[in-house]
DNA sequence: CTTTTTTCTTATCTTTTGTTAACGTTCGTT
DNA sequence: AACGAACGTTAACAAAAGATAAGAAAAAAG
């Protein structure tokens, strides 16, 4: 009987090779390493002071990443299916993360722990690929994050708002409004007012 | 005669070593392909719109990133000495960039074209040990990012400026205070009022 | 040392945002 | 179907930030 990770590798693999290519037996070791996790919504991925133990690829569903400040969530980042997400610098450094990553819907991960990556760094097999496949997946997220910064410092949150309706309109469908305020970086009572202006012109 | 470059690799070998070893033969072919540049004080490194095209290593000295929006500058990145610089986005993809980076003052860098990095990418001696500098050079600046915009997202302007006074004296020493305020995300006069605020208690 | 330029502060006014609370709606649960 | 919880909008007030201009202070240039 064929499991629910063997079920969903071959997809995997695809959206692999869009950044490495592995061969047949440098994948077999690799593949070796990977779980499968099925989340429902509200789940959590990992949590605020929690060592972020897994580098998790979203084959299904969606997921935000969010910070607790006085007890209160503040959203901070949002990923879509087909996406990497991970505490980084927690999974990078192991120690204690700021921010939890909470399940938007009903997922489907594929997950690669820490240990089982220090492993493929190590192993003569997989050492150079896995260099590579994480040199590829830091700089994705480095362009994100240089836009991302940018916004905030050239744009005020009207502009930022309608940004994101321009270039990212994939982002507003799922997600609550009030998890988009803070991602703006405002109040979701101030997300409504902008709404508000922009839309009654 | 020993040439400026000779006389620095050294002292950068060493600052290297602290991400990743190279033997004498990796040594030797990668700084083969290293250039050193001197830049005076308000130089530029690189301009919005220009691709660009090296990453750099500050021996000494220290840069500021900004974009420009309608004519005006708004600093968005710092970089003091021992530490990488680059407009990552338009670098990795080569395209146009959306950032300029300034010299702040006499500043000296250890630079590495996109060229070179390929080839080096590409040459079996330093092939794996640049795959692994690429990603912990990724890997730094993304720690880097998740707390600058964490910052925004679960911070107000004075409890960022606050923050940076704590962990970040070293920048405020060099930098004048109307390009901390862009990085903080507001004007220079909106600082000027937190200043005081903060400090006449 | 003087002049010029740049940087920082202050003041005023306007706009925007934060805060709190109320209200209606939607959604999921029982 | 009824209930409660979560969500979005709106209102009113307070607090903070933006814009602009003027003046003081500091740094750079001559």
């Amino acid at each position: 009987m064929e499991t629910l990770i063997e079920k969903h590798l071959p997809d995997f693999r695809q959206q692999m090779n869009k950044m490495v290519i592995f061969n047949d037996e440098e994948w077999n070791v690799f593949a070796k390493h990977l779980n499968i996790k099925a989340l429902h919504k509200k789940d959590h991925f990992t949590r605020v002071g929690e060592v972020c133990k897994e580098l998790g690829f979203i084959l299904s569903g969606s997921v935000r990443l969010y910070h607790v400040i006085n007890g209160e969530e503040k959203t901070g980042y949002f990923c879509l299916d087909k996406e990497f997400i991970c505490s980084y610098k927690s999974f990078l450094k192991q120690e204690p993360g700021l921010s939890s990553i909470q399940v938007l819907e009903d997922s489907l991960l594929i997950t690669l722990s820490h240990i089982a990556l220090r492993q493929l760094l190590d192993h003569p097999v997989t050492a150079y690929k896995m260099e590579r496949f994480g040199r590829l997946i830091a700089e994705q997220l480095i362009c994100c994050y240089e836009d991302r910064v940018q916004a905030f410092v050239t744009q005020n949150p009207e502009e930022r708002y309608a940004a994101l309706l321009k270039n990212n309109p994939r982002i507003l469908q799922h997600i609550p409004q009030h998890f988009l305020a803070n991602y703006l970086g405002i109040t979701p009572v101030s997300l409504s007012r902008i709404r508000k202006r922009i839309f009654q012109t």
